[in-house]
DNA sequence: ATGCTCGTACGATACTCATCGTAGTACGGC
DNA sequence: GCCGTACTACGATGAGTATCGTACGAGCAT
C-alpha cells in the first residue's frame, strides 16, 4: 500500500470553524446553487457525475471544493465515485432555518423564470 | 449652472430584476454584512457616515454601490448625506424569510465570536 | 495486466473584486 | 462668494476565482 498514509483523505472544516460569509458566498454561484437545490431535492448522497452541469470536469471539481471547503457538502470516496452530501444537520444548528430558507428562495426565483419566458 | 435635471440620480434594480445569486453575493462579505446588521437594528434610513467601518471612505462607497446595486439597499440624497435603508419588503416578497435567517444567523456567529474569546 | 470510468492536479487565462489614494462634485452655512 | 463636509469617480493594485485543457491516479471489470 504506502502511498503515504490514508492516499484519499478529504479536508472538511469542523462544525465550529464554519462561517456565515463563507456559506453565503458558495452559495452565490449559479453553479453551486443547482448543486445544493439537486442534493436537497434527492435528500441522499449524490456522486459527482450525477449532476449535469454546464461546466468541465475540471470546474466541476472546483465547485464541489468550494463547497466543501466552506462547509456546505461532506465528501467521501466510495471506489472510483466520490459521493457528496448535504451538512444539513450542521447548518441547521449553526444557522437555523438558513439552508431551508435559501433553498426555498431558489425554487420561487427558478419557478418566476420559468413563469415569466415559458409557455 | 443648472446642474441638469435631477443631479444625483440612483440607479436602482427593480424588484423583479433582484437575483438571489446576487442577493447571498452581496451578503457573503464581513462588511457589508455588518452595514445590514446596523440598518436592520435601527430599522430606519442611516447616512454613510454612520458607520464606523474599518475601511476608507472609497471602499465604503464600493460597498454601498454593490448593495444598492444588488437590490439589498436603496439610497437617497438628502442635502449632503446620502441615506440607506433595507430594501426589506422588496426582499420579503421575493424571498420570504431570507433576510431575517441570515440576521439572525449573523446574530448567532457574532455572539459565538464573542463568547468564544472574551470574557 | 489492460483498459475503462471517475475524479484530481496543475498550469494558464481572463475576469472580478476589495482595497487604497487622489482629485473632484454637490450641498449647506458663513 | 468661500469653505467645509459628504460622498463619488477614476486609476492602480493585489488577491481571488471561474473557466478551460491536458495529464495523471485510483478503483473496478474483464
Amino acid at each position: 500500500m504506502s502511498t503515504a498514509a490514508s492516499p484519499r483523505a478529504l479536508e472538511h472544516p469542523t462544525r465550529d470553524q464554519i462561517g456565515l460569509e463563507g456559506v453565503l458566498h458558495a452559495l452565490s454561484d449559479a453553479v453551486r446553487l443547482r448543486i445544493v437545490r439537486d442534493l436537497a431535492r434527492e435528500d441522499d448522497a449524490l456522486s459527482c457525475s450525477y449532476f449535469d452541469l454546464p461546466v468541465t470536469k475540471s470546474t466541476t471539481t472546483h465547485h464541489f471544493r468550494v463547497l466543501r471547503e466552506s462547509g456546505v457538502i461532506r465528501q467521501m470516496y466510495q471506489g472510483t465515485a466520490k459521493l457528496n452530501a448535504l451538512r444539513k444537520d450542521d447548518l441547521d444548528a449553526l444557522f437555523p432555518g438558513l439552508l431551508d430558507t435559501v433553498l426555498t428562495a431558489a425554487e420561487a426565483q427558478a419557478g418566476r423564470r420559468d413563469g415569466a419566458e415559458g409557455v
